[in-house]
DNA sequence: TGTACATCAGTGAACGCGCGTTCACTGATGTAC
DNA sequence: TGTACATCAGTGAACGCGCGTTCACTGATGTAC
């Protein structure tokens, strides 16, 4: 069953794929390597043909996941004007669809504390932390540094609650107000 | 062994204690009964004369903990004027020491995503949100329901930050951005 | 007050089960001649 | 170009282990007489 170079790092990212999925889904511990790789098509047991082990895979969802997020939020600062740009990374972050669609959801607001506890992965994920830090300060008027990091924990932090609220008026609320709070409208 | 139905309580608020604990600095599913028995100072099997399953103390270990929070928050609000019911409150919870215990840290920002996940649970958890949103309200001035929120999700998004930096300065920089967008200093 | 019995919190062995990981094997592909 | 061999991604059975839960048992206490 020997397949091409290119075919395996194929596999590798559908296993990725796979893992972030069903880790925002369900959380890290509830997720077994059997059931990854079923999602990716194939069986258990070639699992570690492309990871160490299955906290390697965790280390390297979060860290490819938050990559892309803050590539993507590179991209939209480059190719709108501050606030425009800001407008779009703020309003998507705070849509309730994202609130709805945790499985594709930001890795800080649906696994944030998770990965807190696993300090390995920690270098990475602050790294892309401050990459989405120096976009919205580039977007951002006045205090730029101070209002970035404000912005930020209040993004996180609604999207955290409004998940909590099992009322979804509370959780629309904590979103409007977030977007409120960094200045769009 | 019989027990005084008032020891017994005891001893359901130890399992309790241990529990918050336990699952506050590993995560819910890295914590099993055994551990959490052997915590409270008993064995695994007499769990069940306390909880109906495993589930049922998750759900009641965030209820208790997040309703106490929102005690304490009520009571500082009553002893206190505003402005400094508002100061201990936030000061309080955007300390670094509050990062640092995460074993006896806010529910929201230790277990938000994973108890987010529990629908069962959420009910319980967003009437204590909304305790503590009325407590804030009462001490902000301005457009008080909205700035609430705004603060709330800002303290909740700032220690989920802050534990996810493996770098304390960037860190502290969360805490001190969300103290000051709170309006403190 | 003293004795006999019922209660039930807590013990510890056992249950089936799914976990993360290992390993002998397979067969399609790349390489050497 | 055709053939023989080496490689290794992916398979599926098996490993030891710890999980959540059950259960027969215990013995200290509360209750009835």
């Amino acid at each position: 069953m020997r397949m091409t170079s290119e075919r395996k790092a194929e596999t590798r990212e559908r296993i990725l794929a796979a893992a972030g999925t069903l880790f925002r889904s369900h959380g890290v511990d509830a997720v077994g390597v059997d059931a990854i790789m079923h999602e990716a098509g194939l069986t258990h047991g070639g699992f570690y043909a492309h990871f160490a082990s299955k906290e390697a895979l965790v280390a390297e969802m979060a860290s490819a996941a938050l990559a892309r997020s803050a590539a993507r939020w590179e991209r939209i600062s480059e190719e709108a004007d501050a606030a425009t740009a800001l407008a779009r990374i703020v309003e998507a972050y705070l849509d309730p669809a994202h609130v709805a669609a945790a499985e594709r959801g930001c890795v800080l607001s649906t696994l944030g504390p998770e990965m807190a506890r696993r300090h390995d992965a920690r270098p990475a994920i602050a790294a892309s932390i401050r990459r989405m830090l120096d976009v919205l300060a580039r977007c951002l008027p006045g205090r730029r540094r101070q209002r970035a990091l404000a912005t930020l924990s209040a993004m996180v932090g609604a999207v955290v609650l409004a998940r909590l609220c099992d009322d979804t008026r509370l959780a629309d609320e904590f979103l409007v107000a977030a977007r409120n709070a960094a200045g769009l409208r």
